[in-house]
DNA sequence: TTTGTATGTAAACAATGTTAACATAAGGGA
DNA sequence: TCCCTTATGTTAACATTGTTTACATACAAA
């Protein structure tokens, strides 16, 4: 909505509105000014009146990239009418799906290019990455009710995050050819996380099928 | 060696070399042409005599780096004088212990930015990555024995893969402050791995005082 | 109306990978 | 020895990056 021809109104907005549409389908490397200054219709140096350096825009956009990524994982983790273990196996799931549709968005908050900027707003403003926190709380409430073994749960929830970290990646970076096997492996993968976390001391309960099959001891 | 002012006479493997050695200490992005050229006292447009691009050099320090990798971890799965358990467990530590020494070159191999190059390598050359071979052959072999559960062994490979690869990740590019922890990690990952796969068909012997630790029955 | 501020443009920088035209050395026949 | 080809290196120039500087335009408040 412009006002006139010089004056846009609202560039800012509408950059980092195309730049986060523009990663959703491509690589992050692509993205580069001339690409917001084109599709704005402005001057490759107009964005330097709205953001410092083009890191601060990518700040926007990681930052907005978060916020994205806890509205799918954090709820689910923290709904507590689910099950405990079914809050696991649902985060699992939808972490790997959120990794395969966001494939580029993913890379650009859990790669290292711009680790700074991530450090930076995970340090200052707590909330902004819930998804941790949420599953470091859900891990210490799975130890409290006898779910889960006793353990630092700080490793704990470190390992089942690199666990699906290391999948989701393998997976959106083209490493071995297991894109299409990918549903099987969160399940195995999940099963092996249980294996590792789950205590013995009281009975669980479940209502996905998969996983209560898990729950039951085999032969 | 240069035999005059000139001609180098080596300059491809002088390349390669300091091109090598450079992201042993920084980071893939800083190695650029410049840098090779200065440190070999060339032009800027030197390298295109031995190398039809950047890319074409890259591909040959992935190369390298790959047989580096295989150097350090195939052996060690392949030994069939040490248990079968510790091998998965000494590799588990190596893997990551040589991502920690090693982070650029790491990320170099197993990263998005070069997956077409690393592709090519890993599709042409079997031999190339070994490890990943390795891994799957000490997966079927644990099987056959009765050691691990039977199962998919391409699934369960990368599942070991990916889980190792997540936790090197989140060490190397910084996400959360784990490197202090990366030991204990490391044994916390192989025990959740340990639980998920083992099979308790046949009585299993390790010469590790923490993995045998593992295979004890705990209250 | 004037004047300051916000927001845009154009032109220029340096750094990057890359190419084209030119220069130099080495080696193999005649 | 001389000549020609080939290999290897240099210089100059390009386009593409992000970025800065000087200038231009619109708005808004005095």
């Amino acid at each position: 909505m412009k006002k006139n021809d010089y004056h846009h109104g609202n560039l800012k907005e509408e950059f980092l509105k195309i730049a986060f549409e523009f990663i959703h389908k491509e690589d992050v490397d692509k993205l580069t000014l001339k690409v917001l200054s084109d599709a704005t219709g402005t001057s490759r140096s107009a964005i330097y009146r709205h953001f410092s350096s083009k890191d601060a825009l990518m700040e926007e956009i990681i930052r907005q990239g978060f916020e994205e990524f806890d509205r799918v994982t954090s709820p689910m983790l923290r709904d507590q009418k689910t099950p405990l273990v079914d809050r696991f196996y649902n985060t699992s799931k939808v972490y790997i799906e959120w990794a395969k549709e966001n494939p580029n968005l993913y890379r650009l908050l859990f790669g290292r290019k711009y680790a700074y900027i991530r450090e930076e707003i995970l340090s200052i403003k707590e909330e902004t990455c819930d998804a941790f926190g949420a599953l470091k709380c859900t891990v210490e409430e799975g130890q409290e009710k006898g779910i889960l073994k006793k353990d630092d749960s700080l490793k704990q929830s470190v390992i089942i995050w690199a666990s699906l970290h290391g999948l989701a990646s393998l997976i959106i970076d083209g490493f071995m050819d297991v894109a299409e096997l990918s549903d099987e492996l969160v399940d195995d993968m999940f099963q092996s996380l249980l294996a590792g976390c789950i205590s013995n001391k009281v009975k669980i309960i479940s209502t996905i099928p998969f996983v209560k099959g898990l729950l039951e001891p085999k032969g």
